[in-house]
DNA sequence: TAAAGATTATTAGCCTGCTAATCAAAATTA
DNA sequence: TAATTTTGATTAGCAGGCTAATAATCTTTA
């Protein structure tokens, strides 16, 4: 007979469950300045380095080329960012910034560290160190890419 | 001048990415016995208690009612549960699991585990407390909802 | 009883993920 | 050069989240 399992027991239901609560935390905290939840990591890319081809941008975030194709018409439609093309490849289209993505900045931030805040207000200091470093190594161990500071 | 962030350091960013890496892994894993993500955390509350009401899995899965009512469609069409109406309530409707969602505990339940395998893999096991105990805090936090031991 | 309010399910539509399929352009190879 | 393959962007369509709006059914209140 088999055994039954305790979901609930499980690291994987937990982190399935603070994963949707997360995504809902950051939709609703960016949806206070106008933007949606998965802009932000593209604008990230950009204030790093402008310009970038969608392919780059994909690959950088882990995420599928039709999927960055839709972040960027979102953020178009908001006029963050712009496409742009180039004589020497006619495939590809760089993204740029508009002076609104750039100036908007620092009020994103401070968005971002106001998640921060409210997502780890349970936790004091020292979880808040081992929870990162703990992520960083699933993090390895999902996509193949290690911490930080290996560089891309 | 406004401090730049180093996005990477925050806490929530690796869980950003941690959550949509995690959300892949339960898609893939589930997808391979026929199953979407999602579907599964339904089939846990059936597997609790059968015959509830679509509100009330929702409330208890932490989702919205449009998300369960596509969800319920989704496992309809593959025949794991079905609707029924009772004449106490017009309104409402029951969802039953069907004889297969039952006898598809055990493989479902064995897939889960492997799951857990796969995505812990890179941690001994004084992490996987640890980011249990975290994870658990970090829920409470977000839903008011507490530890399991609590009760509902 | 009749009217007003609350509850349940559903539809429409959006964002973030995905895969599969297309199309144009570039690069490679015969 | 010509044919083939690869690459980059896009569209279509699906699942899982959401909110807003409807419709139908209860429940409550006047």
């Amino acid at each position: 007979m088999a055994e039954l399992i305790k979901f609930e027991s499980t690291v994987s239901f937990l982190l399935a469950k603070v994963s949707t609560a997360f995504r809902n935390s950051l939709e609703r905290r960016m949806g206070e300045i106008g933007l949606h939840g998965g802009q932000i990591f593209v604008l990230f890319e950009l204030w790093k380095k402008d310009g970038q081809r969608q392919i780059d941008l994909a690959k950088k975030l882990d995420i599928a080329a039709p999927t960055i194709n839709k972040m960027i018409k979102g953020l178009i439609d908001v006029n963050l960012v712009e496409r742009a093309r180039y004589d020497d490849d006619g495939r590809s289209t760089r993204i740029f910034l508009t002076p609104l993505g750039i100036t908007m900045r620092p009020q994103i931030e401070a968005q971002w560290l106001e998640l921060e805040e409210y997502c780890l207000s349970c936790l004091n200091e020292t979880e808040r160190m081992i929870l990162f470093n703990i992520l960083n190594k699933l993090r390895s161990n999902y996509t193949g890419r290690p911490d930080p500071e290996d560089g891309e």
